[in-house]
RNA sequence: AGGGGAUUGGUGUAAUGGUAGCACGGAGGUUUCUGGUACCUUUAGUCAGAGUUCGAAUCUCUGAUCCCCUACCA
């Protein structure tokens, strides 16, 4: 080695790579699947099982896999790992599939299944029986579990370790015949009792189990466990990297053995795929294990899986998030294997960078306050309507300008004004001076209030120098009059009542649940307001060429100063409904905490 | 007789024996007809201790902390 430091290459704009990346790139260089060099050999899957709902982290583990096979040019399949029928419902496959369609992973050809391989695994075990490294074990589940030992003291093995091999294969078809009851007996390898790692104690290949399938309805009587079949639904498909969360490790070692134990004296040896692991996703102020998720929903502290405050796909994408965010947000999460705590707030930001760029803007009023021109009339029309150029999209150009009514009568947002404002306060208040956006200035002369000291109407009179709410033009010593403040307004003589529905997070806790150990005692009470009187300009209810071909189709829009909004499954012409995406960030109110 | 993983600013993530970088957040500022956006400046880090080496986030050892494993669930 020399003994000067050596120089490094200079700064290349090169992606990093995560490491699962670079294992794939070894081995394509290496040629371990096929001809060094031939990338489309690549092969991945997500193979959930169909017993629930998707959430955030399944997006994380299927853009992985689907990510790697597209940047691969390899092939991406999803199987459905229907191994226990007692769990299963067509319902959620369809749901799981749905999910991964508006995710945007396309999968390769059709839809697997686990249970259209049963055929071939009940050969493949019966062939181990053969080989001897597999057994038919009539002791009871209790007998098998205390006979297991546990982490510190080695397992002791079974009396039907040792049975003769004709009496294993006899057991075995009799069990797959239906001839007996369930939890009589299962099929067990014959591995390791004392093996330091628990997944090697004798584990169960085949239970019985004589339930309906919702796919092979009553043909099978025995199903096979999760470590049995999951590397072999992989082989026959041919997959080459298996990737899976990290508490798969220390299963990896009887993924392999199971291969190779039916690889063992036979002539073609079926694929051998590659398990790799990484870290699942966490988030604060959220959980997604399965359990806290049904008492949500099942405790009615939601409206349903697709409630957008829950942390599914399906809830996210009600709530208007957009595919984009989620992949986008997935790909900051990164790829490694340690179990990292995302914040919830790099999802939001996630949402608000792709809806900025994209969604229309639009003016809508969620707490409405009458604002009153008193001037309008002079020289002219009272009841004269004047039409107002808005802009459509700032960040995009060719989305271009709408026309917007603008009277005698508004609504204005009730915080937009306050009768003894702070000095900071860049809003309405009496005497003070503000631009109603593409309108005009209004100065406000007088307000009123009902017998609770609420401001219910507010008296402006307007400049007609700044219509389209440009600025005067300079006074006579040249001085240019000034604004801080641009308010958004609706036309009352000409606007949309609608619901809108405002949702926070659903927990005040970091980690919901720690506390008390019950996550139900972190619940947020506030994280639903609806609210039934905003009023929002009448462009909303039909979609205008200014609007995006949204992927699925929902309406998004930016509310003016409030937020992102959607339009809700629920919302019809006749009662609009709209849900909050996401707030705009607000540096007023977080200045004030 | 336990085993398997992990640990880099507040958070997430690069650096694969040779300049600890990026993003988000925080702080300050510029622009702005959204207190949004954009832009600029700034802030802050290798779990600890030994060892190998000219040189260690990276290799070795010891320790600490966290996660996973004892379903006929996946």
């Amino acid at each position: 080695m020399s003994n000067t430091p050596t120089e490094r290459a200079p700064e290349t704009d090169k992606p990093q790579r995560h490491f699962i990346q670079q294992i794939v790139d070894s081995d394509i260089e290496s040629g371990k699947w096929g001809s060094p060099g031939d990338r489309s050999v690549v092969k991945t899957r997500f193979p959930p099982e169909p017993n629930g709902y998707l959430h955030i982290g399944h997006a994380k583990a299927i853009h992985i896999s689907y990510g790697i096979a597209q940047e691969f040019g390899g092939t991406f399949n999803l199987r459905f790992d229907d191994t226990n029928p007692v769990k299963e419902e067509t319902h959620y496959v369809e749901s799981i599939a749905g999910d991964l369609e508006w995710l945007g992973a396309k999968w390769d050809g059709e839809i697997k299944y686990a249970s259209d391989y049963f055929d071939r695994m009940y050969e493949w075990a019966m062939e181990l029986i053969e080989k001897d490294l597999a057994y038919v074990d009539e002791s009871t589940p209790e007998e098998i579990r205390s006979m297991r030992g546990s982490v510190e003291v080695p397992g002791t093995p079974s009396p039907y370790r040792v049975r003769p091999i004709e009496e294993s294969k006899a057991q075995f078809a009799r069990m797959k015949n239906g001839e007996f009851p369930d939890g009589s007996m299962v099929l067990r390898a014959k591995i390791d009792m004392a093996s330091p790692n628990m997944n090697l104690r004798d584990p169960v290949m085949y239970r019985v189990l004589n339930a309906p399938h919702h796919r092979t309805g009553s043909t099978w009587h025995i199903y096979p466990m999760y470590d049995w079949a999951h590397g072999l639904e992989d082989s026959i498909e041919g997959i080459t990297h298996s990737l899976c969360s990290l508490e798969f490790e220390d299963h990896r070692p009887l993924y392999d053995w199971f291969i190779n134990a039916i690889n063992t004296e036979r002539d073609e040896p079926i694929h051998h795929p590659q398990q790799i692991e990484f870290a699942r996703l966490a988030m604060s102020y959220t959980n997604m294990s399965k359990r806290y998720m049904r008492e949500l929903v099942e405790g009615d502290h939601v409206s349903g899986w697709d409630d957008p405050r829950m942390i599914t796909i399906a809830g996210h994408r009600r709530r208007g998030y957009t595919p984009k965010a989620i992949k986008d947000f997935v790909s900051i999460v990164g790829v490694t294997k340690f179990n990292a705590v995302m914040d919830v707030s790099r999802l939001e930001g996630a949402i608000r960078d792709d809806l900025n760029k994209r969604a229309p803007r639009r003016m809508a009023v969620l707490d409405p306050i009458k604002l009153v021109i008193t001037n309008w009339g002079d020289g002219g029309d009272e009841s004269r309507v004047e039409m107002m150029d808005v802009i459509n999209n700032p960040e995009d150009d060719s989305a271009g300008k709408r026309s917007v009514k603008f009277g005698k009568e508004l609504w204005i947002e009730r915080e937009d004004f306050m009768i003894d404002p702070p000095k900071k306060f860049f809003r309405l208040g009496p005497d003070r001076e503000v631009r109603l956006r593409c309108g005009y200035w209004v100065r406000c002369h007088d307000y009123e209030t009902d017998s609770d000291g609420n401001v219910t109407t507010i008296h402006c009179t307007y400049d007609p120098e700044t219509k389209g709410g440009n600025n005067p033009p300079p006074d006579e010593e040249g001085k240019v009059r000034k604004v801080k403040g641009t308010l958004h307004w609706v036309y009352a003589g000409d606007c949309v009542n609608a619901e809108v529905r405002l949702f926070d997070r659903l927990y005040n806790a970091e980690k919901p649940g720690k506390a008390t150990g019950n996550h139900l005692d972190d619940l947020n009470p506030d994280s639903l307001v609806i609210n039934t009187n905003a009023k929002i300009e009448t462009s909303i209810l039909e979609r205008t060429p200014d609007e995006p071909d949204w992927v699925d189709g929902i309406r998004r829009f930016q509310f003016e100063r409030i937020g992102y909004f959607c339009v809700d499954r629920e919302s019809t012409i006749d009662a609009p409904v709209f849900n909050r995406t996401a707030t705009l960030k607000d540096s007023w109110s977080k200045q004030n905490r």
